[in-house]
DNA sequence: TGCCGTTAGTTCCATGTCGAAAGAAATCTT
DNA sequence: AAGATTTCTTTCGACATGGAACTAACGGCA
């Protein structure tokens, strides 16, 4: 628990470059590095050589991937070293902590969660230790910690603003430092679950890439050219007035006929609620849509028309490459993924690209890995400002 | 007309960045160059006397510029010499060729339009050429020619499709350069302005920036880390399936309610027209709302509202650092500029960064005078790729 | 089987850019 | 007039880079 890693310092830039690019790129032979950083076959044996030496890259052997029938002398493909180097996720919720443990590469290898009995910031540091204590046993080598929090974070270190927690300016990154000694990242949810996407997930090597999140709330995040945009209302909640359909419903949150009151769960619920008089939970409200029921197929519909249109938006506006649904209210992809497209289309010049959207259900621990993913940019980049 | 000027190369990537720093930011000392492009005032030393020497900057008297008081040795400045090349832009409508003459650092030195009597595109290239024969006269230094066109241009040399030109593939730059030998960058009359705009107006400096025109039909464009976003259908006119009220008016051109059909000049003159019996210019419905003519003034305040509900929406969705409202039909912002500010609020969320909304009236010559930068760029960025 | 073409990777060196440091220049302060 | 301060220049060592020549490992072909 004392293995403090001060990033994989010292790699000078151009070796930090290539780490990178396999990293995120998977296995890759030397030269093709060299075209993808327009680099020289000579700069990659000298910059990959102490990459090797430090153990963090080894050459794997060719086998299963490339079955191309090339001539010349066979490849010699590099790799990430992903189980050298483990991390720590944690989402906060209301009444839990996620947590999980991932490789380098950010896959999950381990689960666990705890309830959050407290909100008084010492005794969450404390549990959060207590967490990566259990974890550390089974996974010695942990490099470092990034924790999710729905709400405002500055820094990447303070929680400024938590209504759910009832926090504010709480150091919570130096809280959990002091108990285990390791690197700390804190950041917003939903800006922790973008920059995993853009990283390892369905943004990877995408120059513009936008994600959208359906649950409790709104998430919105934008990436260009490998870096995600920052916004002021990013961490207080999206789409409250994101007037989709100013016809719309009005709900307990958000304005008459935003993406919330028209989307989240609890806007959706709360209409079947109010017109049918029963309390029915998110997915007995899909079956029912799918099944036919009439209050629930027309709320479902009115979703989906509102989904399709908020997509059709960004599309024309901010241009992504691909778009990416995540949350747990995806589900409505499912019933209704084709009124979505089709208003999409009626949305969109009929001329230009086609959207290229991806639906990724994501439960509490996509949020924990996404937390993860913090935790290991900052050890491959040397720094935790975004 | 021989002066067949191959870009300022040779240039070293630092010089030509120093070049480009100076050009768009004005006169600048060494040492500030040196702190904005993060280099050693050593560098600046030996990457300014080149540029020197080849006459393309200059060491200017610091006098007016900076007043503030200051111990030290005095920095001193450096200048691009603008004069010392001139560029010519030409646009393209169905019956005219507007054309200007402008110095590197694009202010417009000399206007110069033609009526256009003929669509053949060898007599269009021919006027052209003409027209460049005559400017040269006055400004033997020319060093490039750029050219608007609304339609779809490819490789910023042939124009794949104008509908009011009806042409198809036509090698524009080619024919141009045949007749005038300069090196001829051909482009998308809005993908045109953007640049200019992104490079010498509102744009200058930004990371992220979009341009939204309104005249005989919408134009967008987005500019991302300098570099404005291309997409499929900016050629063939935008605005057309942005649905931004669906019971909005039904217009010859546009979904209902969409932006063109809300906004456009002819859209409006058109509700108008059919709602009153009168036909109307342009200004004198904005006259009329001004003075509270009922038709005029409800349809002028519904293009406010949508105008300001699309500016909400690229907020929200491209985030960027500013949007500048260009064309001929902004001078709705005067009549009904609080109408569209209120939308703006309405539509963002109250902790959301205030939208940086500028207003420029554009004439044909503004949009010369984009297609001008284009050849600027050519020149100073060596290449005529996008 | 052995030669050749092809592609991957290595070694070595010339080149060019960079920053650090020290010095020169130009101005203001005291 | 001396010192402080900032700008700019010069010099020099560090170092990343690309290119050339070379080795390595494979398939194709006679």
């Amino acid at each position: 628990m004392t293995t403090r890693t001060a990033s994989w310092l010292p790699l000078s830039p151009g070796e930090r470059a290539v780490a990178l690019e396999v990293l995120v790129h998977g296995p890759l032979s030397r030269s093709e590095i060299a075209r993808r950083l327009s680099l020289s076959a000579g700069s990659l044996t000298r910059l990959t050589k102490p990459l090797l030496e430090s153990g963090l890259l080894v050459e794997v052997p060719e086998g299963a991937a490339l079955a191309e029938v090339r001539q010349g002398r066979p490849s010699q493909p590099l790799d990430i070293v992903a189980e050298s180097r483990s991390f720590v996720g944690f989402k906060i919720t209301e009444d839990m902590v996620y947590g999980v443990v991932t490789t380098l590469r950010s896959e999950i290898v381990t689960r666990y969660d705890r309830p959050l009995t407290t909100h008084d910031p010492d005794r969450v540091a404390d549990q959060l230790g207590e967490m990566t204590a259990e974890l550390a046993r089974a996974h010695p080598g942990l490099a470092g910690i990034g924790i999710g929090v729905g709400g405002l974070v500055q820094e990447r270190a303070v929680v400024g603003e938590s209504p759910f927690l009832e926090w504010r300016d709480v150091r919570l990154a130096e809280l959990v430092e002091e108990r285990t000694g390791l690197p700390v990242v804190v950041e917003n949810d939903v800006s922790a679950l973008v920059e995993a996407e853009t990283w390892f997930g369905a943004g990877r090597g995408l120059d513009r890439f936008a994600v959208l999140t359906i649950g409790a709330g709104i998430g919105y995040g934008l990436v260009l050219g490998g870096t995600r945009v920052p916004c002021a209302e990013e961490d207080r909640g999206f789409g409250r007035h994101w007037i989709v359909n100013p016809n719309g419903p009005l709900t307990p949150e958000g304005a008459r006929g935003s993406a919330v009151s028209l989307l989240t769960i609890p806007s959706i619920r709360y209409q079947v609620q109010a017109a049918t008089g029963r309390e029915m939970t998110y997915e007995e409200i899909l079956a029912g849509a799918a099944a036919g029921e009439p209050m629930p197929a027309r709320v479902v519909d009115e979703a989906a028309r509102a989904l399709g249109t908020l997509v059709a938006q960004i599309s024309n506006f901010a241009m992504p490459q691909k778009i990416l649904l995540a949350g747990e209210g995806v589900g409505l992809m499912e019933v209704a993924g084709a009124t979505v497209e089709e208003t999409i289309r009626a949305h969109r010049h009929p001329l230009a690209a086609p959207v290229h959207l991806e639906t990724k259900v994501s439960d509490f621990h996509d949020w924990a890995r996404g937390a993860a993913v913090l935790a290991i940019q900052v050890l491959v980049l040397g720094t935790a400002k975004a």
